[in-house]
DNA sequence: CGCGAGATTGAACCTGTTCAAACCGTGTGG
DNA sequence: CCACACGGTTTGAACAGGTTCAATCTCGCG
């Protein structure tokens, strides 16, 4: 427990769960939030099967959600950067279908459900923000099905690496250069495609200057052909 | 409008919102929602762009819902039977990304989300109600990633067919015996393949005895088979 | 009866997978 | 301090699942 971070004084509060709410209100959700202390490098958050008691909203780092199926597969359905919710999926259940897991030092605040529910109640702006980020990830998900249902290879990677420099611009981070912090396992689990598909892509966007890659810094050399590309484009 | 059709009447109403409401709240919700004429087959619901004014729940019938893309391609995101809540993609932006359509004639309630929003502040269960629907949503939502991005044809099929079965067994129809009511070109945009590969699929599951087809009616000849075929094997 | 949309079947083709090998960087223990 | 092991990445070559194109079939409907 860290009581010197506040959503008060969080940076990303107008990412996060306090967008629409006046600053009593605010106090109010930040008195149920606990904030434990970072989690390390591919510590997990939560598993699949465990009850379902709080959300939890990303404060800095980056976490990673996915599901295994009955016979094993792993399957990447998010990576959430800071601002963003996880564990909704779980609500219907009482129970987590799937796991969240760091791939970085990530810290998060952990949301009790149960009281977020009562203080809903009670602050509209609360229910309401709730709701539209629950809103959001419907519309997300859709999105991502056309992504993997209808776009080649090429198209999938652009779009993803777009995906990300917009979410990174919108706090306020570099739009062009930043950190993929996934490996390219991940990337490419989540993409449905093959790990030495992703590297053969990424070395085609670097010949052709979309990208440069430095160890895992990224690049976007030429931001409007790769939005092109994640676009209509087929080759 | 229909005055004789009500929320407290309704066949399905423990599979649509108000699952968790006592007969006074039934009253209160029932008294916000619209009931129009049926749609007929291909009559659209509403289209993306649409201002969001309400949420639909499916009564009779089978809505599609699919989004087009930049460049034209369309993908269909559901397939949604009676009971079923739509639209709740269109609260986070106020606009409707999605469009749906019905493809078989089709009633449907509009609930006007402002009221609703409203109507949830005072009745504690329909708001959780609400949320668990949108939860949900967003769980089937990553299975279905999955199973794009992770299954074979023979597999998505069977996955679907086993989907379609248990949605209306828990509607109180058979499980085993029911109308494939969309086309194949619905069905192979929704599971990611080509209209002939879902074709030559039918063709197959048929050869093997898994499933027999007359018409549009399709009949599950070995359930317990084709849920194997859906879950681990290969081919 | 004949038209047209949807469905089926066949055959060639292509995109992305799979298998295999090599490479690179980092952390660990002798 | 170096050797080595290991996870992650890259590259090459063969393979395969599903697509695409084209032709035919079926059925409902004017």
């Amino acid at each position: 427990m860290l009581p010197s971070i506040k959503c008060q004084s969080c940076s990303i509060n107008q990412l996060c769960l306090p967008v629409m709410l006046v600053e009593s209100e605010i106090e109010h959700l930040d008195s149920i939030i606990q904030r434990k202390k970072p989690l390390n490098k591919n510590e997990m958050l939560f598993r699949a099967g465990d009850d379902f008691e709080a959300i939890y909203a990303v404060r800095s780092g980056c976490i990673k959600s996915y599901t295994i199926s009955e016979d094993g597969v792993e399957q990447v359905t998010g990576f959430h950067l800071p601002g963003e919710i996880i564990g909704l999926d779980a609500i219907s259940r009482e129970m987590h279908p799937s796991m969240a897991k760091a791939i970085e030092t990530s810290s998060v605040c952990t949301i009790p459900y149960s009281k977020l529910e009562m203080l809903s109640g009670e602050i509209p702006g609360l229910r309401q923000q709730l709701i539209r980020v629950m809103s959001k990830e419907i519309h997300d998900d859709q999105e991502l099905m056309l992504l993997l249902n209808k776009k080649s290879a090429d198209e999938r990677l652009a779009a993803f690496l777009m995906n990300l420099s917009s979410r990174f611009a919108s706090r306020g981070l570099s739009r062009d250069c930043f950190n993929l912090t996934m490996t390219r396992n991940d990337m490419a689990n989540y993409l449905g495609l093959a790990v030495e598909t992703v590297s053969r892509l990424f070395s085609k966007l670097q010949d052709r200057k979309y990208i440069s890659i430095k160890d895992k810094e990224i690049t976007i050399e030429d931001m409007t052909g790769l939005s092109k590309l994640a676009g209509t484009r087929c080759n």
